[in-house]
DNA sequence: AACTTCCTACCGTCCAGACGGTATAGTAAC
DNA sequence: GTTACTATACCGTCTGGACGGTAGGAAGTT
């Protein structure tokens, strides 16, 4: 349910993602999903939560990755098609619409990330720089919406670009530690 | 009119942005507002229209700033509180919500900061980068809503500080294209 | 083994209010 | 007489939510 939730929030908006819309798309009557969720807002408190747990596994993989920290970070927020990258999206939606505390959960990741950049980067000015630039992909990401890799493939130009960059820069800054 | 309505998108969301709610808070009766717009689609698209037009004057002001365009960019990305910016926002609003269509402005600007910013740089990938991390703090200041400068001011860390690090990079990347 | 009772996980219907939009009568300025 | 509104009333549709009902299984009693 909080999966079909979410979809909707990401595909078609905050206003499309309707008690009657996630309880047909989560292939349940609308009194169903008030049985789980006992209001509108019980489900967006569900999919804040949800966002919690996903973020701490996601700051699991990003410290896991055999790439490296930010590479991981970079690379994922030009997708939309994990649950970790929809969520977040469905929850900045939500906190940019009616549901402005919805934005603490967005900030623990946020914080998160900031962290474990920083972890791998030591200079804070260039982790901040990172994330934003993070931010920025997702940005591109939230207004994609439904088209698959439309102009994801055709206007990148080149993510791998975009990393060697940041590398250059974090030889710069921090020339003892790179490679993870 | 176009203005009440920019406000509210990002004070509040599309969802609390109705005809009665613009109409309240430009200071007119709905039957006014409709006089002017036909319909809600008919508000959207002359906000999207009035966003190309400021387009235009934020590119000219860019070229114009005596810090560089980069510079200019970077800065007016954290402000909520001029008008570019707020409609900025507000289209973004719709874009990600029920009118897609509205992405074309969106693009519009988008297109024009990077060509303005590779005009100086150069580089195309640091250009994107530093329309990224503009884009990054355009996600962050749309995410702040009514807050005045809230945590803008506590946990911004510095915008000074970022545009040294860009600095240093157009410096490593285009030796030849600093200073406005 | 049969029965009643209770709980969980739903379904389907209904409602008051809000929504976008239309219509109409009136008004004040130019 | 046209323009630029205001104010009010209304329509059909959609919204979140309340409500009563019910299928099916587990638990207890006899």
């Amino acid at each position: 349910m909080l999966q079909a939730f979410a979809a909707l929030l990401v595909e078609h908006g905050e206003r499309a993602a309707t008690l009657d819309a996630v309880a047909d798309r989560a292939g349940v009557s609308k009194g169903g999903l008030l049985y789980h969720f006992g209001s509108k807002d019980a489900l967006v408190d569900g999919l804040a939560e949800h966002l919690r747990a996903l973020t701490a596994a996601d700051v699991d993989a990003m410290r896991a990755a055999p790439a490296g920290p930010v590479d991981y970070l970079i690379r994922t927020s030009t997708q939309v098609d994990t649950e970790f990258e929809l969520v977040y999206l469905a929850v900045s939606r939500l906190a940019q619409g009616a549901y402005p505390h919805a934005r603490a959960a967005l900030d623990g990741a946020h914080d998160a990330w900031t962290a474990t950049v920083l972890e791998v980067v030591a200079d804070p000015v260039l982790a901040r720089a990172i994330v934003l630039m993070s931010d920025g992909l997702y940005a591109h990401a939230a207004l994609s919406g439904e088209r698959p890799g439309d102009d994801l493939t055709s206007r990148r130009m080149g993510v791998d670009d975009l990393l060697a960059l940041i590398d250059e820069m974090i030889a710069l800054r921090a020339p003892r530690a790179t490679e993870g």
